[in-house]
RNA sequence: GGGAGGUUAGCUCAGUCGGUAGAGCGCCUGCUUUACACGCAGGAAGUCAUCGGUUCGAGUCCGGUACCUCCCACCA
């Protein structure tokens, strides 16, 4: 313990800020093992930043607003672990890695080789690992870093082996030929949620299939030109009396030498477009299942590099699609066959990561069967075991848990787990049961001909294990047995589906219990005037860049006001720098106080609330009530309110209050000194309660300010948060001060 | 096509159980009052989107309308 000591006159941030980090990290106060023995836990999972990204404002506001639970649950003596980590983010860092060679040396990865590429991959994510880490420490966040993850370290691997190898035994993980999302930049196939439908204007186009047997056509309506090289039919409705004649017959597709059925199915409405639609079902969802439902052959004719195959015929294999639909309608106005277009409004796939119009092609991938993962993950969240902040959240959850689509998990990557499937010349496919080895022989045929899968797992399915991985799983660790389930998730509402939906699906389905208690699901953090950053828009801003103009502290109390109930969050200067005046504010005020205490006799906290006048019982009373509210909204979880009343508190009644009125007193040479020590305990009180309170808000500048009043800085992360005390309830001090306050402005204003 | 949310001061947002509307920023007027100009003391500013209903009383509860946002979605 330090002696109390004087303040500087400038508030300087970054003089002490990392200091005091430095200082309890170091003592180990992070780490649950610093609570009493037999403290309940409290764990918080961190959402693992991606390795090729730098800190930004989301992550700035789920660090600010898990550090603000664990560091007040910590003082509540909550044996408190928050695990942090690093996530390997497959597509990513591949397409960085890649960028970078060939940048530097003009290589591919193919030219490298897989072993040397990857080898790269990890030099260059261990070395950004600890960036993202020290961000993280940047803006005070109090996590256990002894324990930190890597969504590829061996322990995680594990995880991912034993998950897939266990739903591959229960028939629950499975591969199949189906129509996939392919992203032809990319080179990998992508599951459904990394497609973003975007509507586009586009052109629907008519084309003319003359008949077989000689005189009329069939007019099929378009939006794929391209794709007609692949038809293998024309479907119209059957009751379509336009088109009753020909159904059964034959029509010939143009530009090729093919001739193909007309087939009457419901599926068509007979009045969009012309009522007569193309099938090709090699390339389009809806003719793929049309096909299987008659027997309709499949011919390819875009490639996996989005380039026509030689199946599209002489004149057009080897074109880009693009190139393909204009060479395609130009050969069909050549032919007299093209019968006009209108604009169409459609929605169009495009990838996540790179923004490249997705082709839908089919292929063979693994496959999740997440039917029965999502009917005990719902059975659980309906049961409450998991509750969503804000509730609503949780029809949207419902939802689409209802509307559940097989997960497609294999992708044509490098950068990731590899999947623990091996296949013989016979094409058998042997995964290893849970636990064991990699398997020398066939489990068919016994071929010792092994060769295993060439793709790896989507990068989410390392993701959705994190709070049982985390911890062990599937090892019966010790912290397994203490930290799972953990108790609170804090994320954006953007990972829902992506992560915090299957995380409940792995919870119930691998351990049986629920992954975490709470989901506290923020909004996005948006500029100052409430826009969407963007790069474009050049409004982004950069959380660590506000920590050293202003300090963690205000980044992160500004943060923590703005953050409503689960709705976007302002940010941006003009919302930093009244959190900052804030902390300035607390300083001077110390500054104050520590000028008249230090005048009396420095343990001056000792309350004789019997002997109090109406002021210090007054200022009591509303300290106690700011205890009782800040503490009530965090239990709420809600920050803004708790942000607020401690905001409130401090400035209007404390400072403009309180130290108003009892500056004359302390300067009053005619007051007995014994006088003065019972107010000056009071103030003493009152300050150190309220740095106490501020602390999980304001870590740095509560404990350097705690350090100068009470010398126990080093201590406050651990010191017991404050209770409300109901003794000092005085509704009358209350009102006959604040009656006081009105007289005075009414006064002041004569 | 399906679903969710929003509309309160110039701006960004709070508003608990229905009881005379709040904050921050901005604006205006005074203040170098020895903690603080990142401050102090005051002030102006709202038809609570709109229509109807319930009620002694509605920003708050119920129904409709308008506009905005977002999510989900394999129909050409």
């Amino acid at each position: 313990m330090n002696a109390p000591h004087e303040l500087p006159k400038n508030f300087d941030p970054a003089a002490f800020e990392m200091k005091w980090y430095r200082l309890h990290e170091e003592a180990g106060l992070f780490r649950p093992e610093a609570a009493p023995p037999g403290a309940e836990p409290y764990v918080i999972v961190i959402p693992p930043p991606n390795v090729t990204g730098k800190l930004h404002v989301g992550h700035a506001l789920g660090r600010t607003l898990e550090d603000i639970l664990c560091r007040w649950r910590r003082m509540e003596g909550r044996a408190v672990l928050w695990l942090p980590g690093v996530d390997h983010a497959g597509i990513a860092t591949q397409m960085v890695v890649e960028r970078n060679l060939a940048e530097r040396t003009g290589q591919s990865r193919h030219d490298v080789g897989r072993e040397q590429f990857l080898e790269i991959c990890r030099e260059w994510a261990a070395a950004r690992r600890g960036d993202i880490l020290n961000q993280i420490r940047r803006l005070g966040s109090s996590c256990d870093f002894s324990r930190t993850y890597y969504t590829l370290d061996e322990p995680r691997s594990k995880a991912v082996r034993h998950a897939f190898t266990t739903l591959y035994h229960q028939g629950l993980a499975y591969r199949a030929e189906r129509m996939v999302n392919w992203c032809a930049r990319c080179a990998t196939v992508l599951s459904d949620l990394e497609v973003n439908h975007v509507e586009q204007s586009g052109l629907l186009w008519s084309i003319a299939y003359p008949l077989a047997e000689g005189s009329g056509e069939i007019v099929v309506a378009t939006t794929r030109p391209e794709t007609m090289l692949g038809d293998t039919a024309v479907a119209v409705h059957p009751e379509d009396d336009r088109y009753r004649h020909a159904v059964g017959k034959t029509v010939r597709l143009p530009l090729t030498d093919r001739t193909i059925p007309v087939v009457a199915d419901p599926l068509v409405d007979p009045k969009f477009g012309t009522g007569a639609v193309k099938i090709t079902p090699a390339h389009d969802p809806n003719d793929f299942d049309a096909a299987r439902r008659h027997g309709l052959a499949l011919v390819t004719v875009i490639g996996f590099d989005a380039k026509m195959t030689a199946a599209a015929g002489a004149g057009y294999a080897g074109l880009d699609r693009a190139e393909a639909r204009r060479k395609v309608l130009r050969d069909l106005e050549t032919a007299g066959l093209r019968r006009g277009e209108k604009t169409h409004v459609l929605p169009i796939g495009r990838c996540q990561r790179c923004d490249t119009v997705l082709e839908p092609l089919v292929s063979l991938q693994w496959y999740v069967k997440t039917g029965p993962l999502a009917e005990k993950a719902v059975a659980a969240t309906d049961a409450g075991e998991t509750r969503f902040v804000p509730e609503l959240w949780k029809k949207t959850y419902d939802e689409w848990m209802r509307n559940i689509r097989d997960w497609c998990v294999s992708r044509q990557l490098w950068w990731g787990h590899p999947i623990p499937a091996w296949y013989c010349a016979d094409g058998h496919v042997t995964v290893p049961a849970p636990g064991a080895d990699d398997p020398s022989a066939c489990g068919s045929c016994g071929s010792k001909n092994l060769t295993q899968d060439g793709d790896v797992f989507d990068t989410w399915f390392s993701s959705w294990l994190m709070p049982l991985s985390v911890v062990g799983w599937p090892e019966k660790t010790p912290d397994f047995s203490r930290f799972y389930p953990t108790t609170v998730l804090v994320t954006a509402f953007d990972i829902l589906f992506f992560w915090v939906a299957r995380m409940i699906m792995s919870g119930t389905w691998f351990d049986g219990r629920a992954p975490f208690a709470v989901v506290v699901i923020h909004g996005l953090v948006r500029d100052e005037s409430g826009l969407k950053m963007s790069k474009t828009k050049g409004n982004v801003i950069d959380p660590l860049e506000m920590c050293d103009a202003f300090g963690a502290d205000a980044v992160r109390f500004a943060l923590a006001i703005q953050s409503g109930t689960g709705r976007d969050v302002p940010f941006g200067t003009s919302r930093i720098a009244p959190a900052r005046a804030f902390a300035t504010k607390v300083w001077n005020a110390a500054r104050f106080a520590l000028g008249m205490l230090h005048e009396g006799e420095p343990e001056a906290s000792t309350i004789d609330y019997a002997a109090l006048g109406t002021v210090d019982r007054w200022i009591l009373a509303r300290l106690s009530a700011a205890i009782a509210k800040v503490t009530a909204s965090l239990e709420n979880t809600r920050f803004d309110e708790a942000a607020s009343a401690l905001y409130a508190f401090f400035w209007s009644e404390f400072c403009d209050g309180y130290v108003e009125m009892v500056k004359p007193l302390f300067r009053d040479p005619g007051l007995p000194e014994a006088e003065k020590a019972k107010t000056r305990a009071v103030l003493h009180r009152v300050l150190l309660d309220s740095l106490a309170l501020l602390h999980p808000f304001m870590p740095f500048v509560s404990c350097e300010i705690r350090d100068a009043l009470a010398g126990d800085g080093d201590r406050l992360p651990v010191t017991r948060f404050p209770r409300a005390e109901p003794a000092w309830d005085d509704p009358l001090a209350v009102q006959t001060v604040e009656t006081l306050r009105a007289a005075a402005t009414r006064i002041r204003n004569l």
